[in-house]
DNA sequence: GACGTCATGTAATCAGTTACATGATTGA
DNA sequence: TCAATCATGTAACTGATTACATGACGTC
């Protein structure tokens, strides 16, 4: 087993909820409803499309128009995303750009740490308004992770709001 | 000027903010103050001070026992770490574990889908406890990132606690 | 002298992004 | 016929991790 698969979990988690796709279709749900939960392009996902099928998690289920794989997830596959889910203890790595804006704040003037500070609330309110309009609050994959984006949309939100006030007031 | 910056940033802040110190001592500080903002290994750390003193953004102030390298930040590295808070739009790449496995929940019957959200909120709940023991609420640097941190972890529970009365009520 | 911490580095590998490349189909 | 979208891929490069390697200094 390798030692980060998140990208084959995201992929095998989508063929299992939402049924056989193509590398195509499967990028697309990245771009839409993953987005806020792990990114990749299609340079990424069809080489290691083709590796999970050499592992056997997943099968070419039929070969459309224009060259069109679909991908079906296979009993091992289900299986290899079931004990991630179950058996995998998430790893807590952060890397995050504006928290390292944040984290830096201090080093600036007050006018500019205001100014700094918001541009990421106007971040965060994209990023909510982004989510507000995303279907999945009834779908069944992804409900629970967008629950928890619009929460930390809202917070940081608040973070930004009350951070402004308290730099305002110095 | 390269595309991601993030690691020279955080180098040039913390010798802006803390002052000079060597590799070691940077890498300390990532583990300790840093590490809920971005990460970075001392593998990474010594080669990217090397590549920036080449391009004059820090100096070797002084070599102590031990071959022990002491990097000061030069004008032109605080001038890249200034225009850089001012001007960058932090991109907002995701790439979380946690929310991945949240967002594949629905695929688990109900009984693995409380034992794993239960697993989330402890790994939270530990996070938090983390952020808690940590310096820095008086700090200069850092002391509004680790506000943010804060209030997601805070948040994250809360929506642990939620999701698994939802799951236990189903 | 042995152990732990300080202190620096390289090499191999893996993950992810950007740029390049090709061709089919659909609709204006 | 032209443009947009569908659909697949490769190659080069950058960022990050893991494993390996070395040696100095302090203290028990």
């Amino acid at each position: 087993m390798l030692a980060d698969m998140s990208l084959r979990i995201a992929l095998l988690g989508l063929l299992s909820g939402a049924g056989p796709a193509s590398g195509y279709d499967l990028a697309k749900k990245f771009e839409h409803s993953l987005n806020h939960v792990w990114q990749a392009g299609h340079t990424q996902i069809y080489p290691e499309l083709v590796k999970m099928a050499a592992d056997g998690l997943v099968a070419v289920e039929s070969e459309g128009a224009r060259g069109r794989k679909i991908y079906t997830i296979t009993p091992e596959g289900t299986h290899e995303l079931r004990t991630w889910l179950t058996e995998h203890q998430p790893s807590v790595t952060v890397r995050s750009e504006v928290a390292l804006q944040a984290f830096l704040l201090p080093l600036l003037d007050r006018k500019q740490a205001i100014a700094v500070m918001e541009r990421i609330r106007a971040g965060f309110e994209a990023r909510l308004a982004v989510l507000e309009c995303q279907p999945g609050h009834g779908q069944a994959l992804g409900r629970y992770a967008l629950e928890l984006g619009l929460r930390q949309a809202r917070t940081s939100i608040e973070w930004a709001d009350e951070t402004l006030t308290d730099l305002r007031r110095a």
